[in-house]
DNA sequence: GTTCCACCGGAAACGGGGGACC
DNA sequence: GGTCCCCCGTTTCCGGTGGAAC
Protein backbone atom coordinates (compact mmCIF):
# COMPACT_ATOMS: atom_id res chain seq x y z
CA UNK A 1 0.00 0.00 0.00
CA UNK A 2 2.77 2.51 0.70
CA UNK A 3 4.38 3.38 -2.68
CA UNK A 4 6.83 5.92 -0.88
CA UNK A 5 7.66 6.08 2.60
CA UNK A 6 9.57 9.60 2.48
CA UNK A 7 6.49 11.45 1.75
CA UNK A 8 4.83 10.26 5.08
CA UNK A 9 7.93 11.40 7.07
CA UNK A 10 7.28 14.65 8.92
CA UNK A 11 10.67 16.32 7.30
CA UNK A 12 9.48 15.63 3.98
CA UNK A 13 9.34 19.02 1.77
CA UNK A 14 6.80 18.32 -0.86
CA UNK A 15 7.43 19.59 -4.40
CA UNK A 16 3.88 21.62 -4.79
CA UNK A 17 2.79 23.34 -0.94
CA UNK A 18 -1.06 23.62 -0.53
CA UNK A 19 -2.83 25.82 1.13
CA UNK A 20 0.16 28.38 1.84
CA UNK A 21 0.56 30.52 -0.88
CA UNK A 22 0.47 33.96 0.75
CA UNK A 23 3.57 32.89 2.77
CA UNK A 24 6.07 31.84 0.04
CA UNK A 25 4.95 34.45 -2.26
CA UNK A 26 5.81 37.18 0.67
CA UNK A 27 9.03 34.55 1.56
CA UNK A 28 9.77 34.50 -2.02
CA UNK A 29 9.72 38.37 -2.41
CA UNK A 30 12.28 39.03 0.00
CA UNK A 31 14.52 36.51 -0.71
CA UNK A 32 13.90 37.45 -4.37
CA UNK A 33 16.52 39.96 -5.05
CA UNK A 34 19.54 37.33 -4.18
CA UNK A 35 18.18 36.11 -7.84
CA UNK A 36 19.82 39.77 -9.33
CA UNK A 37 23.12 39.08 -7.13
CA UNK A 38 21.59 41.57 -4.16
CA UNK A 39 20.76 41.10 -0.57
CA UNK A 40 17.66 39.21 0.78
CA UNK A 41 15.30 41.46 2.96
CA UNK A 42 16.30 39.57 7.07
CA UNK A 43 12.84 37.69 7.55
CA UNK A 44 11.10 36.06 10.78
CA UNK A 45 8.52 33.34 10.37
CA UNK A 46 6.44 33.32 13.60
CA UNK A 47 3.46 30.88 14.43
CA UNK A 48 2.69 27.32 16.68
CA UNK A 49 4.21 24.39 15.71
CA UNK A 50 2.69 22.36 12.58
CA UNK A 51 2.07 25.43 11.07
CA UNK A 52 4.53 24.56 8.00
CA UNK A 53 7.00 27.25 9.18
CA UNK A 54 9.91 24.72 8.14
CA UNK A 55 8.43 23.32 5.80
CA UNK A 56 7.65 26.91 3.66
CA UNK A 57 11.39 28.25 4.78
CA UNK A 58 12.87 24.90 3.57
CA UNK A 59 10.60 25.02 0.73
CA UNK A 60 11.06 28.55 -0.67
CA UNK A 61 14.98 27.92 -0.19
CA UNK A 62 14.60 24.87 -2.40
CA UNK A 63 13.23 27.04 -4.96
CA UNK A 64 15.65 29.66 -5.21
CA UNK A 65 18.52 27.08 -5.11
CA UNK A 66 16.59 26.07 -8.62
CA UNK A 67 16.12 29.46 -9.74
CA UNK A 68 19.78 30.53 -8.31
CA UNK A 69 23.13 28.40 -9.76
CA UNK A 70 25.45 29.88 -7.52
CA UNK A 71 24.24 30.13 -4.11
CA UNK A 72 24.86 28.80 -0.88
CA UNK A 73 21.85 27.73 2.07
CA UNK A 74 22.65 26.32 5.11
CA UNK A 75 20.06 24.75 7.68
CA UNK A 76 20.40 25.37 11.40
CA UNK A 77 18.22 24.39 14.22
CA UNK A 78 19.04 26.46 17.27
CA UNK A 79 17.39 23.68 19.17
CA UNK A 80 20.38 21.76 18.75
CA UNK A 81 22.97 24.12 18.01
CA UNK A 82 21.98 26.66 20.80
CA UNK A 83 25.59 28.24 21.78
CA UNK A 84 27.13 31.06 19.66
CA UNK A 85 29.85 28.70 18.80
CA UNK A 86 27.40 25.55 17.46
CA UNK A 87 25.56 28.12 15.03
CA UNK A 88 28.73 29.24 13.75
CA UNK A 89 30.27 26.24 13.44
CA UNK A 90 26.73 24.94 11.00
CA UNK A 91 27.16 28.26 9.12
CA UNK A 92 30.85 28.07 8.61
CA UNK A 93 30.52 24.12 7.22
CA UNK A 94 28.14 25.04 4.90
CA UNK A 95 30.74 27.11 2.67
CA UNK A 96 33.45 24.30 4.05
CA UNK A 97 35.86 26.17 6.28
CA UNK A 98 35.52 23.90 9.47
CA UNK A 99 38.44 21.46 8.09
CA UNK A 100 41.02 22.74 10.88
CA UNK A 101 38.32 23.51 13.72
CA UNK A 102 37.97 21.94 16.98
CA UNK A 103 34.98 22.33 19.12
CA UNK A 104 36.57 22.38 22.45
CA UNK A 105 39.24 24.80 21.73
CA UNK A 106 38.39 26.94 18.55
CA UNK A 107 37.42 30.42 19.34
CA UNK A 108 34.06 31.55 18.48
CA UNK A 109 35.12 34.59 17.07
CA UNK A 110 37.78 32.76 14.73
CA UNK A 111 34.35 31.34 13.03
CA UNK A 112 32.78 34.58 13.06
CA UNK A 113 35.51 36.39 11.14
CA UNK A 114 36.06 33.56 8.54
CA UNK A 115 32.16 34.26 7.88
CA UNK A 116 32.77 37.91 7.66
CA UNK A 117 35.27 37.04 5.22
CA UNK A 118 33.39 34.83 3.06
CA UNK A 119 32.71 36.92 -0.17
CA UNK A 120 31.58 33.83 -2.53
CA UNK A 121 27.91 32.99 -3.97
CA UNK A 122 24.81 34.66 -1.95
CA UNK A 123 24.14 32.47 1.41
CA UNK A 124 20.65 31.78 2.61
CA UNK A 125 20.47 31.20 6.39
CA UNK A 126 17.27 29.43 7.85
CA UNK A 127 17.48 29.68 12.01
CA UNK A 128 15.08 27.16 12.98
CA UNK A 129 13.34 27.59 16.86
CA UNK A 130 15.66 30.96 16.93
CA UNK A 131 13.94 31.41 20.41
CA UNK A 132 15.90 28.43 21.95
CA UNK A 133 19.42 30.10 21.17
CA UNK A 134 21.20 30.94 24.41
CA UNK A 135 23.31 33.34 23.58
CA UNK A 136 21.93 36.22 21.09
CA UNK A 137 24.20 38.40 20.01
CA UNK A 138 25.43 35.79 17.45
CA UNK A 139 21.91 37.20 16.06
CA UNK A 140 23.67 40.71 16.13
CA UNK A 141 26.82 39.06 14.42
CA UNK A 142 25.49 37.65 11.92
CA UNK A 143 23.13 40.84 10.85
CA UNK A 144 26.00 42.75 10.48
CA UNK A 145 27.88 40.72 8.09
CA UNK A 146 27.24 41.38 4.59
CA UNK A 147 26.24 38.74 1.88
CA UNK A 148 24.28 36.70 4.32
CA UNK A 149 20.64 36.93 3.92
CA UNK A 150 18.83 35.06 7.34
CA UNK A 151 15.37 33.55 7.70
CA UNK A 152 14.63 33.07 11.92
CA UNK A 153 11.77 30.82 12.67
CA UNK A 154 10.28 30.62 16.30
CA UNK A 155 6.66 30.34 17.81
CA UNK A 156 5.67 33.30 19.78
CA UNK A 157 7.18 37.12 18.21
CA UNK A 158 6.66 38.45 21.88
CA UNK A 159 8.08 35.37 23.54
CA UNK A 160 11.49 36.35 21.45
CA UNK A 161 11.39 40.07 21.19
CA UNK A 162 11.81 39.56 24.87
CA UNK A 163 14.89 37.79 24.92
CA UNK A 164 16.76 40.18 22.57
CA UNK A 165 19.07 43.34 23.71
CA UNK A 166 17.40 47.03 22.59
CA UNK A 167 20.46 47.31 19.94
CA UNK A 168 19.03 43.78 18.69
CA UNK A 169 15.31 44.98 18.52
CA UNK A 170 16.04 48.74 17.02
CA UNK A 171 17.85 46.59 14.48
CA UNK A 172 15.53 44.05 13.55
CA UNK A 173 12.55 46.16 14.29
CA UNK A 174 12.02 46.69 10.37
CA UNK A 175 12.32 43.06 8.98
CA UNK A 176 9.41 41.46 7.74
CA UNK A 177 7.58 39.07 9.61
CA UNK A 178 5.07 36.28 8.46
CA UNK A 179 2.58 35.01 10.73
CA UNK A 180 1.15 31.53 10.37
CA UNK A 181 -2.11 30.94 11.34
CA UNK A 182 -3.00 27.10 12.47
CA UNK A 183 -4.51 25.38 9.40
CA UNK A 184 -8.16 25.06 8.45
CA UNK A 185 -10.24 21.53 8.29
CA UNK A 186 -9.87 21.95 4.78
CA UNK A 187 -6.53 22.70 4.41
CA UNK A 188 -5.51 19.87 6.39
CA UNK A 189 -7.24 17.18 4.04
CA UNK A 190 -5.93 18.98 1.30
CA UNK A 191 -2.24 18.67 2.86
CA UNK A 192 -3.14 14.97 4.05
CA UNK A 193 -4.85 14.06 -0.09
CA UNK A 194 -1.84 15.38 -0.92
CA UNK A 195 0.59 13.07 0.81
CA UNK A 196 -2.01 10.20 0.02
CA UNK A 197 -1.81 10.72 -3.45
CA UNK A 198 2.34 10.75 -3.71
CA UNK A 199 3.02 8.05 -0.89
CA UNK A 200 0.33 5.63 -1.08
CA UNK A 201 -2.23 3.29 -3.54
CA UNK A 202 -4.70 4.71 -5.11
CA UNK A 203 -7.80 4.57 -2.45
CA UNK A 204 -6.25 4.12 0.21
CA UNK A 205 -7.87 5.59 2.25
CA UNK A 206 -11.60 7.10 2.64
CA UNK A 207 -12.24 10.88 2.59
CA UNK A 208 -14.01 10.30 5.28
CA UNK A 209 -11.15 9.05 7.54
CA UNK A 210 -9.04 12.02 5.97
CA UNK A 211 -11.61 14.43 7.73
CA UNK A 212 -11.55 12.98 10.76
CA UNK A 213 -7.56 12.98 11.16
CA UNK A 214 -7.97 16.85 9.96
CA UNK A 215 -10.62 17.44 13.02
CA UNK A 216 -8.56 15.79 15.45
CA UNK A 217 -5.40 17.32 14.77
CA UNK A 218 -7.24 20.56 15.46
CA UNK A 219 -5.02 22.66 13.25
CA UNK A 220 -1.64 21.14 13.36
CA UNK A 221 0.07 19.30 10.92
CA UNK A 222 2.37 17.38 12.46
CA UNK A 223 -0.49 15.35 14.22
CA UNK A 224 -2.35 14.77 11.15
CA UNK A 225 0.61 13.58 9.25
CA UNK A 226 2.20 11.20 11.91
CA UNK A 227 -1.76 10.11 12.28
CA UNK A 228 -1.62 9.04 8.97
CA UNK A 229 1.83 7.58 8.66
CA UNK A 230 0.56 5.81 11.72
CA UNK A 231 -2.31 4.48 10.23
CA UNK A 232 -0.52 3.30 7.18
CA UNK A 233 1.93 1.66 8.58
CA UNK A 234 -0.06 -0.49 10.56
CA UNK A 235 -2.58 -1.64 7.64
CA UNK A 236 0.79 -1.94 5.70
CA UNK A 237 1.80 -4.23 8.08
CA UNK A 238 -1.56 -6.46 8.33
CA UNK A 239 -0.69 -6.88 4.84
CA UNK A 240 -4.47 -4.57 3.91
CA UNK A 241 -5.25 -2.91 0.20
CA UNK A 242 -7.16 0.06 2.50
CA UNK A 243 -7.05 1.59 5.75
CA UNK A 244 -9.79 0.63 7.96
CA UNK A 245 -11.90 3.39 9.65
CA UNK A 246 -10.31 1.80 12.89
CA UNK A 247 -6.91 1.75 12.49
CA UNK A 248 -6.84 5.19 11.83
CA UNK A 249 -9.13 6.48 15.15
CA UNK A 250 -6.72 3.87 16.96
CA UNK A 251 -3.68 5.56 15.13
CA UNK A 252 -4.22 8.92 16.69
CA UNK A 253 -3.71 8.05 20.50
CA UNK A 254 -0.56 6.18 19.12
CA UNK A 255 0.52 9.17 16.50
CA UNK A 256 0.69 11.13 19.55
CA UNK A 257 2.27 9.17 21.83
CA UNK A 258 4.96 8.96 19.07
CA UNK A 259 5.79 12.73 18.83
CA UNK A 260 5.84 12.48 22.71
CA UNK A 261 8.16 9.62 22.91
CA UNK A 262 10.61 11.69 20.51
CA UNK A 263 10.70 14.64 22.95
CA UNK A 264 11.35 12.30 26.11
CA UNK A 265 14.29 10.11 24.37
CA UNK A 266 15.87 13.76 24.14
CA UNK A 267 15.62 14.28 27.85
CA UNK A 268 18.68 13.71 29.86
CA UNK A 269 18.47 11.00 32.47
CA UNK A 270 17.83 13.67 35.26
CA UNK A 271 15.68 15.66 33.39
CA UNK A 272 13.80 12.35 32.39
CA UNK A 273 13.90 11.85 36.18
CA UNK A 274 12.08 15.15 36.99
CA UNK A 275 9.29 14.42 34.41
CA UNK A 276 8.26 11.53 36.01
CA UNK A 277 7.64 12.85 39.42
CA UNK A 278 5.49 15.45 37.74
CA UNK A 279 3.93 12.48 35.81
CA UNK A 280 2.73 10.79 39.17
CA UNK A 281 2.56 14.09 41.21
CA UNK A 282 -0.16 15.51 38.58
CA UNK A 283 0.42 19.15 39.93
CA UNK A 284 3.71 19.86 41.74
CA UNK A 285 4.79 22.89 43.57
CA UNK A 286 8.65 23.32 43.15
CA UNK A 287 9.53 22.71 46.72
CA UNK A 288 8.05 19.18 46.71
CA UNK A 289 9.57 18.60 43.11
CA UNK A 290 12.69 19.35 44.75
CA UNK A 291 12.75 17.69 47.52
CA UNK A 292 11.66 14.59 45.82
CA UNK A 293 14.24 14.92 42.78
CA UNK A 294 16.58 14.72 45.77
CA UNK A 295 15.26 11.41 47.28
CA UNK A 296 15.17 9.42 43.71
CA UNK A 297 18.97 10.62 42.73
CA UNK A 298 22.25 9.87 44.13
CA UNK A 299 24.08 12.78 42.68
CA UNK A 300 21.45 15.48 42.44
CA UNK A 301 21.65 18.86 40.53
CA UNK A 302 21.78 22.50 41.83
CA UNK A 303 18.30 24.10 42.30
CA UNK A 304 19.39 26.32 39.67
CA UNK A 305 20.26 23.52 36.98
CA UNK A 306 16.70 22.22 37.49
CA UNK A 307 15.17 25.11 37.08
CA UNK A 308 16.96 25.27 33.54
CA UNK A 309 15.84 21.56 33.21
CA UNK A 310 12.46 22.46 33.50
CA UNK A 311 12.38 25.51 31.21
CA UNK A 312 13.54 22.82 28.63
CA UNK A 313 10.67 20.70 29.78
CA UNK A 314 8.11 23.53 28.93
CA UNK A 315 9.88 24.43 25.64
CA UNK A 316 9.69 20.55 24.32
CA UNK A 317 6.05 21.17 25.58
CA UNK A 318 6.13 18.31 27.62
CA UNK A 319 5.08 20.55 31.03
CA UNK A 320 3.20 23.50 31.82
CA UNK A 321 4.81 26.01 34.29
CA UNK A 322 1.76 27.77 35.33
CA UNK A 323 1.79 30.58 37.83
CA UNK A 324 5.24 33.39 38.48
CA UNK A 325 7.57 33.34 41.55
CA UNK A 326 6.33 31.75 44.26
CA UNK A 327 3.01 30.58 42.82
CA UNK A 328 4.34 28.65 40.05
CA UNK A 329 3.50 24.71 39.95
CA UNK A 330 4.45 22.24 36.98
CA UNK A 331 2.22 19.81 35.34
CA UNK A 332 2.40 17.72 32.28
CA UNK A 333 0.82 19.64 28.89
CA UNK A 334 -2.26 18.50 27.42
C1' DG B 1 0.61 47.79 55.06
C1' DT B 2 4.76 45.41 56.22
C1' DT B 3 7.74 41.61 56.57
C1' DC B 4 9.21 37.22 55.35
C1' DC B 5 10.48 33.81 52.24
C1' DA B 6 10.34 30.67 48.32
C1' DC B 7 11.21 31.00 43.79
C1' DC B 8 12.81 32.84 39.23
C1' DG B 9 16.33 33.88 36.10
C1' DG B 10 20.58 36.74 34.73
C1' DA B 11 25.48 37.02 35.27
C1' DA B 12 29.75 35.50 36.63
C1' DA B 13 32.68 31.92 38.19
C1' DC B 14 34.26 27.21 38.21
C1' DG B 15 36.03 22.93 36.57
C1' DG B 16 36.49 19.21 33.19
C1' DG B 17 37.90 18.10 28.72
C1' DG B 18 40.51 18.93 24.65
C1' DG B 19 43.71 21.10 21.15
C1' DA B 20 47.85 24.13 20.20
C1' DC B 21 52.22 25.52 21.20
C1' DC B 22 56.73 25.46 23.22
C1' DG C 1 54.97 17.28 29.86
C1' DG C 2 53.55 21.92 31.11
C1' DT C 3 50.98 25.85 30.05
C1' DC C 4 47.59 28.42 27.80
C1' DC C 5 43.27 29.05 25.68
C1' DC C 6 38.64 27.78 24.60
C1' DC C 7 33.98 25.47 24.91
C1' DC C 8 30.42 23.86 27.71
C1' DG C 9 27.74 22.12 31.60
C1' DT C 10 27.11 23.35 36.06
C1' DT C 11 27.21 26.00 40.38
C1' DT C 12 27.16 30.15 43.05
C1' DC C 13 25.56 34.57 43.87
C1' DC C 14 22.13 37.80 43.97
C1' DG C 15 18.43 41.14 42.74
C1' DG C 16 13.65 41.07 41.77
C1' DT C 17 9.01 39.48 42.67
C1' DG C 18 4.65 37.50 44.21
C1' DG C 19 2.14 35.13 47.77
C1' DA C 20 1.58 34.07 52.71
C1' DA C 21 1.71 35.39 57.40
C1' DC C 22 1.36 38.85 60.72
Amino acid sequence: MIRDARVLDPEFVPRDIVHRDAEVNALSNALDPITEGEHGETMFLFGPSGTGKTCIARYTVEQLREAVIDITTQYVNCWQNYSRFQVLYEILSAIGRTVDIHRQSTPADLLLQRIQNYDGSPYVIVLDEVDQLEDKDVLYDLYMTRGISIVMIANREEDLFAQLDERLVSRLHASRRIRFERYGMDDLVAILQARVDRGLTPDAIDDEDLRFIADAAAGDARIAIATLREAARTADRDGLAHIPSETVREALPNARETLQQKSLDRLKPHQRTLYDIIEECGEVDPGELYGQYQERTSTPKSKRTIRKYLQKLAAYDLIIAEGEKRGRTYRLAE
